[in-house]
DNA sequence: TTGACAAACAGACATTTGTCTGTTTTAATA
DNA sequence: TATTAAAACAGACAAATGTCTGTTTGTCAA
């Protein structure tokens, strides 16, 4: 057979090079939204046949590198990255977060309704109810948290001692360490210029749910 | 004709709740890894027509709370939600940011490579080369950085006066304030227990990058 | 040299998925 | 009451997409 057309055009890479950019190619897409399809990555990558894109996918998820959802379009994950032990569940998996401007004490299943924007965050426990405030003042300096910092917040109507909670105090949220001792409740501010806030049984004090994360953007 | 079957259902509910319990699930699924699919609404919900469940997502993007790519499978976004100006590109967009372990002097790249897993964020600038760090030690305390933080990094190898950033010090990696005052830089700790780090001209002393963001998970 | 293997190519099929046109029922309203 | 719009249903088509079987080419090591 004389050479008429070039069929075919193996390894003339470092091994595994072309596997490593398509990698990052899925990756990348996956971050920008959706995962690719097999054939979106034949295009990126010219391949004049489906399945070489598709081995090099099949590849990456035997290798850990990827996980795939059967049959379904767009089916490729990212793993979350714990290091840790393997999920099972859906993972590198994402969840959005809604950030709430102003929170008034019965307002905030209102509040999350319509939120001001969305903060993805890795999907922990899909059962958690999760909302994100911005903090203002200096109360809770001496604990890592500044003004303009994001909180994200687990809501619940309890907490432990020593946890950081946001409460509604006078119809407005705040942050605060709770401290529970001898049948006391208090709210405490981790900055000496400010007053610990004590709960009295009949004041309108509500917890809205415990702090689990704090974020700054900086510039 | 008798009344057979009951091929319509129509509004019995209160207007827009289900339209708003279609935005929910959209919105987790999309959080989880992937729009679904037009016919995955109409299951969901249990609606007998495609079109029942087309109808309600072509609304939501008419309403601006959700956006579609057209033409393709699993088309459907989360506008990024800043409540300013509105978006053109691909929003809600996440970017997936390496987390690395501990960064030799010149390995860097490498590390980038491998990371120990990867960080869910809002895609800012596609450009920017960014990477996570855990926080050691005590010496950006009083920048309300703690042991035990993740930085957000963003690549680059000059910084300007009062930026923190991270730094290559005797081979490992470091987070400092940068201060460029008359002719010298310095590496200032926000914490009096620590000495600053003056870079002399013949020291080998690399930034790494700047710090754009910090998370602290609690708990 | 030969065999094993990775990488790419060729072609095809079945399912999934987006999209379209038209109809029926109910609620709200002029 | 008549009109209008929202919500759901019916059915269908075409394109996108996942998946499969088999072949060819070059590299590497026994």
């Amino acid at each position: 057979m004389s050479a008429s057309r070039p069929n075919h055009r193996p390894n003339r890479r470092r091994p595994g090079e072309t596997r490593n950019e398509i990698f990052a190619f899925v990756r990348d897409r996956i971050a920008a939204g959706a995962s690719p399809t097999v054939r979106e990555v034949q295009r990126e990558f010219g391949f004049r046949a489906v399945q070489s894109a598709q081995q090099h996918l099949t590849a990456l998820v035997a290798d850990g590198r990827l996980i795939k959802e059967s049959g379904i379009a767009r089916g490729y994950r990212l793993p979350s990255g714990g290091g840790g032990a393997n999920h099972t569940g859906p993972v590198g998996a994402v969840r959005y977060i809604p950030r709430l401007g102003r929170v008034q004490a019965g307002a905030l299943q209102e509040a999350i309704e319509d939120p001001d924007g969305w903060l993805p965050a890795a999907a922990g426990n899909p059962a958690d109810e999760l909302f994100a405030l911005t903090v203002r003042g200096e109360s809770m300096r001496d604990a890592g948290i500044l003004p303009g910092d994001t909180v994200v917040v687990r809501r619940q109507d309890t907490a432990r001692d020593g946890e950081i909670v946001v409460a509604s105090v006078e119809g407005e949220a705040t942050v605060k360490r709770l401290k529970l001792s001898a049948g006391r409740i208090v709210l405490q501010p981790e900055n000496d210029d400010f007053a610990p806030i004590e709960i009295a049984p009949d004041t309108e004090i509500r917890i809205l749910g415990r702090v689990v994360e704090i974020r700054r953007r900086l510039v």
